[in-house]
DNA sequence: GTCTATATTTGGATAGAC
DNA sequence: GTCTATCCAAATATAGAC
């Protein structure tokens, strides 16, 4: 565990994360993912204690490199509509590169494994969210309700888009703006409820 | 399974139903569902196939149950705005009813099952959802972005919601219709961008 | 149509040689 | 730190008596 080579490990992870992305938890057995690290199954136990501390370790990584690609260039100085357009394409872009990490994090999130985490992870960012949300809300921009609400709506057209582009479809660089500026609306104080109400 | 009383047949499906909302599929075995159900591990197999046949007839039938009451008293020839609240609430309501019924679709989704499923029961929502934005577009009302898009706008916030509620927390009747408003502000067109960006 | 008993398979995890 | 071999437990599904 603690003298493994990086290289093993990230193995490892690596055949773990695009199992479960392709077969769900009930797909990735120890078996699968030792053969698709090339390795003897025995041998994921020289890494982690046992299978639930790989996808442990694997969600918190994952989490982990989302949370620090969302902040490159995060000017927490800037206007609310600024600040949320920033986050919501860094993480787009984040999980676009790594669309199976955005499937695993799902299926993580609806195993009872995710009560251990304690939410820890997801944690920082929502933190982050939070903190937007407050900020926006004293200026006037952003709805007061509550942060797990928005949080939801913010991440909803990220995930509906970035899977659907696994089954092959793929989106213009303007259905991606729409589909922030949607988020964004949901966020939005509407300006005495000006939006068209037909 | 055709000479099944409805009785014990749905006892199995409630059985699944609730172990799957509380430990996940990982945590519904045969055994556990037989002993919660009142019967024998064998007897499951009397009224479903397997038990890939047990939680596909669940799933269906959740989704079936809220297809209809998402359709009652539906006006068609109502306003977007009307209508979507309407289908809104109504849903909210009937997946309020019955949160378990919720987690397990959510959980459901995640599973290779859901792949076979073919998104069949889902998609009798989806189409009346799809028809409402088609009407809302067409009328200026909504936002001329894709259909699965508006629907994952639509669902995030009664699933945040509700799955809140399983842990503890009430939502009072303002923030629900906050939460409603929300979803339908992702929709909406903002008049001209009117929406306070500070 | 339900039970008891059991067949069959597979999963997670360990032991010990190298 | 990796491999081979193996153990143990648990899960799905079936057989056959009642």
């Amino acid at each position: 565990m603690l003298t493994s080579s990086p290289d093993t490990k990230t193995k490892i992870m690596q055949a773990a994360l695009s199992l479960v992305a392709a077969d769900g938890f009930a797909g990735a057995t120890t078996a699968r993912i030792a053969n698709k690290a090339g390795l003897a199954e025995g041998s994921i136990y020289r890494h982690f204690k046992n299978k639930d501390d790989l996808m442990l370790s694997l969600y918190r990584c994952i989490k982990g490199e989302v949370f620090q690609a969302a902040l490159q260039g995060y000017d927490k100085a800037a206007s609310p509509h600024t600040r949320f357009t920033h986050l919501w394409q860094t993480i787009f872009s984040a999980y676009r590169a790594m669309p199976d990490s955005l499937v695993f994090a799902q299926r993580f999130a609806e195993t009872p494994l995710m009560g251990k985490e304690g939410g820890k992870a997801h944690n920082d960012m929502a933190c982050v969210l939070t903190c937007l949300r407050d900020d926006g809300v004293a200026a006037g921009a952003f709805k007061d309700i509550t942060p797990d609400l928005l949080i939801s709506l913010f991440y909803a057209p990220i995930i509906t888009l970035l899977r659907a582009e696994i089954t092959g479809r793929q989106w213009q660089q303007a259905e991606i703006k729409d589909a922030c500026q949607a988020a964004y609306d949901s966020w939005a104080v509407t300006s005495g409820n000006s939006a068209v109400k037909l």
